[in-house]
RNA sequence: GUGAGUGUAGCUCAGCUGGUAGAGCGCCGGAUUGUGGUUCCGGUGGUCGUGGGUUCAAAUCCCAUCACUCACCCCA
């Protein structure tokens, strides 16, 4: 029989490594809410229309890289390879557009069908945040200083700022016209895939990476020359909003995005630390989004970034003592000990939340439970054999420094404990009707 | 989707030119009485990614396949 193992592309979390994630997400959740974006929550799969009609039909995303399937209805249902098309059929779905502008985030894994390799997976996890219906630089601006934020508070330094602005959708739709004209009277000079995407996606052959192509391109025309000029306006007071605060950016007129929807602001997080998947964040506006899936006319920005790719980031950097290891451990010996044991850590779990109890199961001798206590790098061991039970008291030895071992009565067991171990001071969420 | 590299115990790896597998770490136990961290001793653990082929004989050669890694591509 063949051995079961992931489908491709698609990782395990293990015990070890959850913290971090934890760490991380909290971290990302606490910035975004002192912003004042409220969270939202949406299912994975969608209507496959859903994503053909914003992402757009001549994207690689859209052609290739989506988990499509009909479900037993034979309704054609796909796996989000992105979270704004999902939320904004959110917003549109429940109206919330209607009560003027609205700033939003969500989190959660996305899937796209590519080749594996490090940073890109097939399912992998994003946190997005969008601001629907103010259509003034200033949100933009808001929107990436919020990211800056992040990487500051997550002691990230390496990753610079790309800007360009795509101008309006019909800025766009000449410059691409122009671009094609020029392309296609120098075709001799573009490799394989330039060709292909002169008829499907212009505008990404000025991102090519192709050393040979580099003349060309150079020689286009520039898209930034060719916006209109309320793009231009705003993207000056985009920039002077930006410089004005000491976000530090370059602009890199051959950016583009991925995604059709796009227009004006667009922009990407990028470090070279992480080999060719550089990109942690990237981002954009969207004016046109939401009109095209069928709601009133309203400008939207917003960015994703790829929590893998984060982590891959801090990971290289320090390594976290970890939530998870307990702070007491219960040893028990005996059958009595078992049972006054089990009994009084839940006694300590009701009076003492905080605490991270790690009661010793399976039973043993006291040097083996002994070895496990210190090799889960608990600081104190609590000790009840047939003695102490007879006693009704328990001994308390710590396990990290050179004080000795007591012993203390049951009745004052948790009071001493919470003398000895510092406590987070969430100890409210666990006991609502309890007796506290 | 294209190209290249890798795949041996839970982990990190050794195994030269083919003769049915090793180390370190880990895990379990012991070094006399109810006490860990150091040390010493012992033990557990692999159908050598999977499936074919060549050969008297394959972890070692060949093919396929799967997974991982890197680049292209794409993107977060």
């Amino acid at each position: 029989m063949e051995k079961l193992q992931a489908v491709r592309g698609m990782h395990d979390t293990l015990p070890g490594e959850a913290s971090a994630w934890n760490l991380l997400e909290q971290t990302l959740q606490s910035v975004l809410q002192s912003y004042c974006y409220r969270e939202i929550r949406f299912p994975i799969l969608e209507k496959t229309e859903l994503f053909s009609r914003s992402i757009g039909a001549g994207t690689d995303i859209v052609n290739k890289e989506m988990y499509t399937f009909q479900d037993r209805n034979g309704e054609f249902l796909t796996l989000r390879p992105e979270g704004t098309a999902g939320c904004v059929r959110v917003l549109l779905q429940h109206g919330l557009l209607h009560s003027g502008p609205q700033r939003i985030w969500y989190q959660g894994p996305m899937f796209r069908h590519e080749r594996p390799q490090k940073g890109r997976l097939r399912q992998f996890h994003q946190v997005g945040a969008e601001a629907f219906g103010i259509d003034s630089a200033d949100i933009d601006a808001e929107i990436i200083m919020l990211c800056a934020r992040i990487w500051h508070v997550l002691g990230i330094t390496d990753v610079r700022l790309e800007l360009n602005s795509l101008g309006s959708y019909a800025a766009r739709r000449k410059y691409r016209n122009l671009l094609v004209e020029y392309l296609s009277e120098n075709r001799e000079q573009l490799d394989e895939d330039s060709v292909k995407r002169l008829e499907t996606n212009p505008l990404r052959i000025l991102d090519s990476k192709n050393p040979a192509m580099r003349a060309v391109i150079g020689a286009a025309p520039s898209l930034l020359d060719s916006i209109d000029e309320e793009s231009a306006e705003h993207f000056a007071v985009l920039r002077e909003l930006l410089d004005a605060n000491a976000v530090s950016y370059e602009i890199n007129p051959r950016l583009v995005r991925g995604l059709d929807y796009y227009n004006r602001t667009v922009f990407e997080w990028i470090t070279d630390r992480l080999g060719a998947q550089g990109t942690i964040c990237a981002g954009g506006r969207y004016d046109d989004l939401v009109a095209q899936l069928g709601g009133r006319a309203t400008p939207g920005v917003g960015f994703a970034m790829g929590l893998e790719r984060i982590l891959d980031l801090m990971q290289s950097g320090t390594a976290e003592p970890g939530s998870d290891t307990p702070r007491v451990y219960q040893v028990l010996v005996g059958d009595a000990a078992m049972k006054n044991g089990i009994k009084l850590a839940e006694q300590l779990r009701d009076k003492l939340p905080g605490l991270r109890l790690l009661m010793h199961c399976g039973g043993g001798s006291f040097k083996s439970q002994f070895k496990k206590a210190d090799k889960s790098r608990a600081d104190y061991a609590l000790i009840l054999g047939d003695e102490e039970v007879a006693k009704n008291t328990v001994q308390i030895k710590p396990l990290r420094a050179d004080t000795g071992q007591y012993e203390i009565s049951q009745d004052e067991l948790a009071d001493e404990l919470a003398r000895l171990v510092p406590f987070p001071v969430n100890i409210d969420m666990f006991s609502g009707s309890g007796s506290g």
